[in-house]
DNA sequence: AAACGTCAGTGACGATTCGTCATTGTTAAA
DNA sequence: TTTAACAATGACGAATCGTCACTGACGTTT
């Protein structure tokens, strides 16, 4: 009577992922509104329904799929919070690394900001969904980490009554809004307007930082110069990726 | 041989307003996720072949309606600029403006987010992407006065070689940042996270208003207040049909 | 070893939704 | 009245979705 186990969870996740990665490429190719569930099972080694054993629906799949790009994103986030260096550094750095991201995955960051829709919350499983607001929260303690370092050396000092997870969703909310507005700009080449997303996020940064009675103040340090020594530091591969797709963090044109 | 005009612009404007209108209706009634074009014909007095003839397709039509939930927000932005009073003060009470758009018209809100995907954006005829362009242009002459207005009147000088547009679009991308973000908790009462929207963005606001250096600062004047009175003067109704639905702006918390 | 139960996997199918287009109706000039 | 251009219709084909009845594989029971 005791029911047979036959498929481990390691299998399961496996093919979870292979499922996800073959999505994300048709992503690439076609754009994500041309994803099919058809076009992702004839790319897979598995019918219909056993895709649909795994999500239950398209919009699930992209959740999925916005999950898995959280993880990605999580990773440079831990990566820029373990920088050594003053904390206020460290925090422009992630809110960079953030921007990198944006520009060298514009599937995953898209599909991100897609799954954020209602169209595709509302069809999505539960399992997904609290998956989500997990890897959210985790992202979140990069942040964390960053400002609390910045109250332990005294850098920084809590404004206005405001608690730490506030200060965190201040820069985080800052760099979500700069970045998503001007994620179509961020792919190409030249900018048609006069905004550049990387000048436009490290002034907003800095403007907020100095708000925020975060030292060093902009008037006392050079933050770009030090901004670029650390950003070639910590993400050589990834800059170099960006540059082979034709597309440079340029800091020239501002001090 | 002189081509009959059979229809003038102002009817089929007025069809064409119409359709957004039921539209929307079906989006509050049962959620954008299930909005389909056959939906919207049953609703309406035209047949199919003449709702194509307004939008090419229902991702136009949805860009149509964002377009429309613009203007809307156009015009509560515009009696922000209007507002008397100084600028720092009219450009958080403009935010609150858009606070309460979010609050008011979840539907619209929801939709404008949604036009953003590329989706639907890559789905919509050139005539109404354009338009939307415009309309968002628009949106930030409000805020590019009130700046302007802050620079005349001498309380903000632009810092770090910053150009008007530049901190228009810091405003703008903080005040984004942060309802969108937010927007899942906007209409619902009581808060499950700690994080409460109307005191987030008005700690956000200042903070980003101090390290601009636009005067009145924070520890010399009390903005609270000053947007309490304002809100209540400008938004008199809008703050009514908030509190008509079961929510209220709540500035009891933070000083 | 035969019968049985459970579960993974399959893909044909019905249902839904989309957008088109051949047809019909309407208006005003000739 | 005829005609030409425009407007409106809704039946239809195409695309996509998600389900479900069936098959087969494997372990357990008899």
């Amino acid at each position: 009577m005791t029911p047979p186990k036959l498929l481990d969870d390691k299998a399961l996740k496996e093919r979870e992922l292979l499922i996800i990665n073959t999505a994300v490429l048709l992503i690439q190719r076609n754009g994500i509104e041309n994803l099919t569930m058809d076009k992702v099972v004839t790319q897979v080694p598995f019918s219909k329904g056993t895709v649909y054993k795994h999500f239950v629906g398209k919009e699930d799949l992209l959740l999925a799929i916005s999950n898995h790009s959280i993880k990605v994103l999580g990773d440079l986030f831990h990566r820029a919070y373990q920088f050594k260096g003053c904390a206020r550094s460290r925090m422009l750095l992630l809110n960079f690394s953030y921007l990198i991201y944006a520009m060298l995955y514009p599937a995953l960051f898209q599909t991100v900001l897609c799954a954020k829709s209602p169209n595709v919350v509302g069809k999505s499983s539960e399992k997904h969904i609290n998956e989500g607001e997990r890897l959210e929260i985790k992202l979140m303690t990069s942040i964390h980490g960053i400002v609390e370092d910045g109250l332990a050396d005294s850098s920084l000092e809590l404004p206005m009554n405001m608690d730490i997870q506030q200060l965190c969703f201040s820069n985080w909310s800052m760099a979500y809004g700069a970045i998503t507005l001007l994620s179509s700009e961020v792919e190409q080449c030249s900018g048609r307007t006069s905004l550049i997303v990387e000048r436009e996020l490290f002034n907003l940064s800095n403007m907020l930082y100095d708000g925020m009675g975060w030292k060093p103040f902009t008037k006392d340090r050079s933050h770009c110069a030090e901004l670029k020594i650390a950003l070639a530091e910590l993400f050589p591969e990834e800059l170099a990726q960006i540059k082979a797709k034709g597309r440079e963090l340029n800091f020239d044109s501002f001090s």
